[in-house]
DNA sequence: ACCCGCCCTGGAAGCGTTTGCGGTCAGAGA
DNA sequence: TCTCTGACCGCAAACGCTTCCAGGGCGGGT
């Protein structure tokens, strides 16, 4: 039942790979000229190139990466560092910026650094140097020492979904994102809010730290004094979300609307309202932040954040970046209110 | 507001990166010697060996992996080709895969394939040519054309969550999970029972075709006459789940069960259901295939699939391809079903 | 008709590693 | 003491491409 690769065996072998030397025999020129000709450059008689690109097509030829790089000094490639693949944000992110990069020409580099192991191991071998032209961090925050690190790495750093260092950035403004789910929270008549935090140790601290001072911002202003008992933080998965709101129900005076840090959270809690037997949003509203996929289908009133634009924001800096062209330090995608179903007014008694 | 990157300046400027040459001469060998030290080649005094590898981490040199290659006629990547990024089982699975991948010392080279374009654009020009040293298709089903192609690339190739031509693959048993949850919902007295089949034109036929074949079979099994009505087609989304449960619904005589393609495909059957006011699974019981993260909260009954697990496998081929060892051509990772609360005994005036 | 200059093209020197081949040197056996 | 065997190590040739530097050819201005 086992068999060895055929495929993998040949490599090299089967009329090895043509190189830029059997074009240039093919096309009766120079390799000079075939390198310049294929790569566009001025000074190459519209002739000579398309007698090149055909020879090239006709073999079927694919520059060597490694070979261009080393001549060239530079590599292709660009490297992206994720925390998590398996969640919404990211895999739309990546979707964003692959497309950008690839519509380039360049390739992507994935790195996910899952455990402290991994990510020890990354920063201190650096094993992005001179693998990759740009490095692009998303949704990644990093620690001091690993920030000090990062920038000896000698290539450009763009940071997406988060803020790194003085790097350039591009992400939603999470302190507006919070305004906007806690102020709808309160249009309606809330006054007893509770917050569900999202605090994922290989997140960016200055997410939650963002989404729950627009919580604290917006009760100030609304003159409504913060319980302490409302906020529950919990690390990110639909799970914990459950379990929080478990633990806000069992409070003396439960809130009559909860604000999650994210769509999975506020998923996970709206499982166990329903469970408990509250009406959403009768007894209680959730309001959560992303717009994940399934929040439309769940009916999840969500502040919605464009994910794969941010992805694409981030492509473009590099890509501009690489240009040598100016790179704007801090771009800022909107986020948008989108009321559902599980917001609504307060019950009447509720409502102090 | 704008600002030049200095990073993206310096590149290839401050103090150069530094190459085997400076460590060989701050070790006081050549630059051969130093090669062979750091690749742990024998014939190395053990002395000049540990000076090598001190000098190397005193100038924190890092081999540059593109003259590596040229040298070795290795890359030390793996392309990884994908149809999505958004989709739980492609971001479990890169998951998994990046992981072992990780282990073994490889980079991960990403392409995503979205738009017949971009498609073609791959499998044209094959950038991943040269440009990695195997290749894996993760949920990306080819056709003849492409598969023709494919082969041309020169490498190994492995396939993930679908099978590619004769190469080696790690999947689930379509058929077979299909059938768990068919045989679950006919164990439960479902006599009348709606599938909805997930056709994504970008991933693999073969998928939906072994879950529909399982459906049919299951139905044969029990001696059901299957009824063309109560199937329906729908690309892969949850609000398309939920159009297909309207249709279902509108029938003379609906299902007292439905088995979805998908979870997502399940959960916007869910919604649907609910809104329609029937009770789950009092009058319509829904299975469906998976186990998405979001199916534990949302209490639905499912297959579940291990995601990373496959994605892991397909490295482990890919590691075992590359160091020559012998490959299983097929491996089929096991499916479970998971039952929850989406699913019980049809209604007493259903079960004809 | 002559010379200048530009457009094309080719030669060759790298880019940073790996590795085959040959040389050096120490120690052992005679 | 001399030779022989290895263990170590260095030289230099790839690997495939880019690019600097020149050289050849041709058209145009005078």
């Amino acid at each position: 039942m086992l068999q060895s690769l055929p495929a993998f065996a040949i490599h090299g072998v089967v009329a090895g790979p043509v190189n830029l030397a059997d074009v240039a025999r093919r096309a009766g020129v120079s390799s000079a000229t075939a390198s310049r000709a294929l790569s566009d450059h001025p000074h190459v008689a519209a002739a000579t190139r398309e007698r090149v690109w055909q020879a090239a097509r006709d073999l079927e030829y694919v520059a060597s990466p490694d070979a261009t790089g080393l001549a060239r000094g530079t590599t292709g490639r660009v490297a992206v560092v994720v925390p998590h693949l398996a969640r919404w944000w990211f895999g739309a992110a990546l979707e964003g910026l692959s497309g950008a990069l690839r519509a380039a020409g360049l390739d992507l580099l994935l790195y996910r650094l899952g455990d402290p192991a991994a990510r020890q191991a990354f920063f201190d071998e650096l094993p992005a140097r001179r693998r990759a032209d740009a490095v692009v961090l998303l949704g990644f925050g990093v620690d001091e020492r690993e920030r000090e690190r990062l920038d000896r790495i000698g290539v450009g750093i763009v940071a997406a979904g988060t803020r790194v260092g003085s790097h350039p950035s591009v992400s939603i403004d999470e302190y507006a994102a919070g305004r906007q789910a806690m102020d709808h929270l309160l249009h309606l008549g809330h006054r007893r809010i509770g917050m569900i935090v999202a605090a994922d140790p290989d997140l960016d601290l200055a997410q939650p730290a963002g989404r729950s001072a627009a919580y604290r911002a917006a009760l100030a202003d609304a003159g409504i004094d913060p319980d302490p008992d409302l906020t529950a933080t919990v690390t990110w998965s639909p799970e914990c979300g459950a379990r929080a709101m478990s633990g806000l129900l069992g409070l003396a005076r439960p809130p009559t609307a909860v604000y999650a840090h994210s769509d999975e959270i506020a998923l996970g809690a709206l499982r166990t309202l329903r469970r408990a037997g509250y009406r959403v949003p009768g007894d209680v509203s959730v309001i959560g932040i992303d717009d994940h996929p399934l929040a439309a289908i769940t009916d999840l009133s969500t502040v919605a954040q464009p994910a794969a634009e941010q992805g694409e924001l981030a492509a473009r800096a590099v890509l501009a970046g690489l240009a040598g062209r100016p790179v704007d330090p801090i771009v800022t995608v909107p986020t948008r209110l989108v009321i559902r179903g599980t917001s609504g007014r307060p019950p009447e008694r509720g409502a102090s």
